[in-house]
DNA sequence: GCAACCTGTAACGTAACAGGTTACGCTATG
DNA sequence: CATAGCGTAACCTGTTACGTTACAGGTTGC
C-alpha cells in the first residue's frame, strides 16, 4: 500500500499549476500573498504545505484546502516511516 | 461544510482508545514509546499529532496513520481558518 | 556585450511546535 | 498517611514556516 516515494506537493503545484498557466514563481508567490523565498522552498521541496498556505492555493486554484493538506500527509507519512522504521509499540487494541 | 470547532485529536484519543480499555496516561504513554508529558500534550490539546505518534497510536490501536493525521489536519485547518480569516489571495486559475 | 528579469539560495532574524527530563502540587485510593 | 496517577511548570534541543536582504547564475532582448 503506497510504497513508492510520493512526491511532494511542490512538484504538484509547480506542474500542475504553474507550469500549465505560465506564470512565473514571483508572480504567483505576489498572488498567494507571500514572499518568493517562501514558495520557492516549497516548490523545491525545503517546506512543506502549512496549514495557512493549504487555504491560499485553495483560494487561488479553486481547490480545497483538505486536498492540499492531505497531498502533505502522504508525503509526511512516508517520510517518517523512512526515518523511525518500525517504532517500539505495545499493542493496545483488541488483540 | 464543517463549520463546527472539530474535537482536537487528543479527545479522540481519551475517550475513543484510553477510556474503553481502562489504561492510565501513563502506562499508555510507556506503550507509545514516549514520555507520559508528550502523551499528556496531546490528551489536552497542546500538541498536534505529528507524523510518528500518528505511526505509533496506528500500531497501537490497530488503525491506519492516516486516520490520525486527518484528524489533526482537520482541526489544524479549522484553527488557521479561525486565525487568518480570508487571506488576500489572487484566484490563478481558470476563473 | 549589457541590461533586465527570473530563479535558487544563503544569512540573518522572529515565532511556533514536538520532544525530552526534572520537579512540584493536586487528587484519589490503598 | 503513603502511594499512584495526573496536570503542568521550567528548562533544554532540534526543526519548521515566514520574513527581508543580498548574491550568483541563467535567459532574453536591445
Amino acid at each position: 500500500m503506497s510504497m513508492h516515494n510520493p512526491p511532494h506537493p511542490g512538484e504538484i503545484i509547480r506542474e500542475l499549476c504553474l507550469e500549465p498557466l505560465g506564470i512565473t514563481v514571483t508572480d504567483a508567490a505576489a498572488a498567494l500573498g507571500v514572499s518568493r523565498k517562501t514558495l520557492s522552498a516549497i516548490l523545491n521541496g525545503r517546506a512543506g504545505i502549512s496549514p495557512e498556505m493549504a487555504i491560499r492555493l485553495a483560494k487561488a486554484f479553486d481547490t480545497t484546502p483538505e486536498s492540499w493538506m492531505n497531498q502533505q500527509t502522504q508525503f509526511d507519512l512516508w517520510q517518517a516511516k523512512q526515518l523511525l522504521g518500525e517504532p517500539d509499540v505495545q499493542k493496545l487494541a483488541v488483540a
